[in-house]
DNA sequence: TAGAGCCATGACAAAGCTGTGACAAAAAAT
DNA sequence: ATTTTTTGTCACAGCTTTGTCATGGCTCTA
């Protein structure tokens, strides 16, 4: 799933970037008009992430084009008090936008929403490995019959990722970015964080049964014997 | 639901197809009179909402014409000052109308309730989940065989909102957009507004078993049993 | 056998989020 | 114009979640 994100501002790009990236995205940068239409002749992305306020070619005009030619979803970035961009926007055909300052929360919301309605989705509602399904959209994990668990946010966030990559070993690095983002995170707050999730989900924390620990490595979700692929 | 979205202007157009796509009607559109017509004719739309400055055919001859052939609700879009085109409109059977400029708000809750009234309702009179009961045209709540209870415009948007989509949970930045619109609101409000709806509505506001809030997140109204997937 | 590295654990502090009550401002009703 | 209702703002308390630190066990190696 490709997603193209626009914005002439590269450090709010690069946090958009990440946080796609983060939710499995792969993700192509441009940081003006031209440049823009551009990439997205070339990559062709499931969606685009477009902030309005553009040098050369500003952000509604990038917005019909891709408009005439195809129905690539568009999500425009506005600042708080324009209404009229917003009405604008949407004029053009964008799907949906979101006002600058956002949380990361709500721009995957969005996207992923944008997604779903346009019917490009690939967004399952839960995630399954064996006898364990997690709900992210609630952070409940049930494991066979059992009853629901709530997970914190990132305890829910980590689960995901191991599911995710469910019969690979992760490292300790590639989670914590995935966990924390690039800047915040070390390998107490991961063992802290694990640890938290094994009392939780595991029956006994001690020898855990899906959390698998490789020293030296990082950390698996163990996948139950059935291979296929 | 169909919805057959009338106006010259096209940006206007557009976000009010928007508006209401976002509320699950399916949406069409016309630009003049005469193509107002013949997508009416085509399609058969549950609702019309209908700009009364329209070229080649006027809106108010585009109502008649409807009136005439079927009993579609029609819903005016005028501007503020100009009372003689309400008095008219009305005149000619149309349903109900609203003053440019409007908030999307406004445009949901008019649309709703003019289906409602010619009883076309597809947004039933009622909402229901369980024993509880809202009747949105009235803002008035009953739960199980009580006493109906007043709710306050807010209240009564915010549990619609809730309701409509019970056993999901809401995150706060959508039930914010969706209540206040895109430029008002923040947490503190909506924990407020939670807040009292709960007093209202909960038989113990401390321990609320209709409206469940996860941390982090946002709320969602508890379906009671009967699992979903 | 001692030391280094890695991991699990427990306890505790800091930060964040939610619920609550009181009150002010705004809107609606009279 | 005044009263009542509704909505918004603020500060605080309690809980949850997250981060930090110290300790002990284990394995590997010199």
């Amino acid at each position: 799933m490709k997603a193209l994100v626009v914005d002439d501002d590269r450090v709010l790009a690069d946090v958009v970037a990440f946080t796609l990236r983060r939710e499995g995205f792969e993700v192509i940068q441009a940081h003006d008009g031209q440049m823009a239409l551009q990439r997205w002749r070339e990559a062709q992305p499931d969606l685009v992430v477009l902030d309005v306020n553009l040098p050369k070619i500003d952000g509604f005009t990038v917005c019909r084009q891709i408009r005439e030619q195809s129905d690539t979803p568009v999500l425009l970035l506005t600042v708080r008090d324009t209404e009229d961009d917003i009405v604008h926007g949407l004029g053009l055909g964008a799907d949906d936008y979101i006002t600058k300052p956002f949380s990361p929360r709500q721009l995957v919301a969005r996207a992923q929403a944008v997604l779903r309605r346009t019917g490009k989705a690939p967004t399952p509602a839960v995630r399954r490995v064996g006898p364990v399904t997690l709900d992210p959209s609630r952070r409940e994990i049930r494991i066979g019959q059992a009853e629901p668990v709530l997970l914190t946010p990132l305890e829910s966030q980590l689960l995901d990722y191991l599911m995710l990559n469910a019969g690979q070993v992760l490292t300790t690095e590639a989670i914590i970015e995935h966990v924390w983002g690039p800047a915040g995170g070390d390998r107490d707050m991961l063992r802290q964080l694990v640890r938290r999730l094994r009392s939780k989900i595991e029956p006994d924390p001690a020898t855990p049964i899906y959390i698998e620990t490789v020293s030296g490595l990082g950390y698996g979700f163990v996948k139950p014997l059935a291979d296929s692929q």
